[in-house]
DNA sequence: GCCTTGACGGCAA
DNA sequence: GTTGCCGCCAAGG
């Protein structure tokens, strides 16, 4: 079946879970890779839809300046940033990422770019 | 059917 | 680099 025909919420779902761990990407690189580059609300819309102990790594979601808009949906951002940071990504202030390096591009299924390389 | 809210993004001042 | 405002898309009151 036509990939239109599945839900938004679950094409987001299914690019967020293959998020290589110790990257992150953004709500609008998410919405584009859908084919809909002015949906970064309705990405983040869809996340907020996540119960909680989801597998789904949303924690590696952020917004396009790499800070955890999100991260009160975890109770605290502490608890995002702490998981962010246990995985290795780097961080360039508290609640900030460093995007130029652990920015992954839901678009491009190359391996090479989940090898970390930089 | 109208108005408000929201895990965003882009642009102007 | 910051702040503010507007635009987009969907959901809920």
């Amino acid at each position: 079946m036509p990939e239109s025909d599945v839900p938004f919420p679950e094409r987001v779902y299914e690019i967020v879970a293959r998020i290589p761990s110790g990257r992150a990407t953004t709500y609008g690189a998410i919405a584009r890779a859908l084919g809909n580059p002015r949906g970064a609300r309705e990405v983040g819309w869809a996340l907020s839809g996540v119960p909680e102990g989801s597998q789904l790594p949303c924690h590696r979601v952020v917004d396009r300046e790499g800070r955890l808009s999100g991260g009160w949906a975890f109770g605290h951002p502490e608890i995002m940033a702490g998981r962010l940071e246990d995985e290795g990504v780097p961080f360039l202030e508290q609640y900030r990422v460093d995007l130029s390096i652990a920015f992954w591009d839901p678009s491009v299924e190359d391996d090479t770019q989940q090898l970390g390389l930089f």
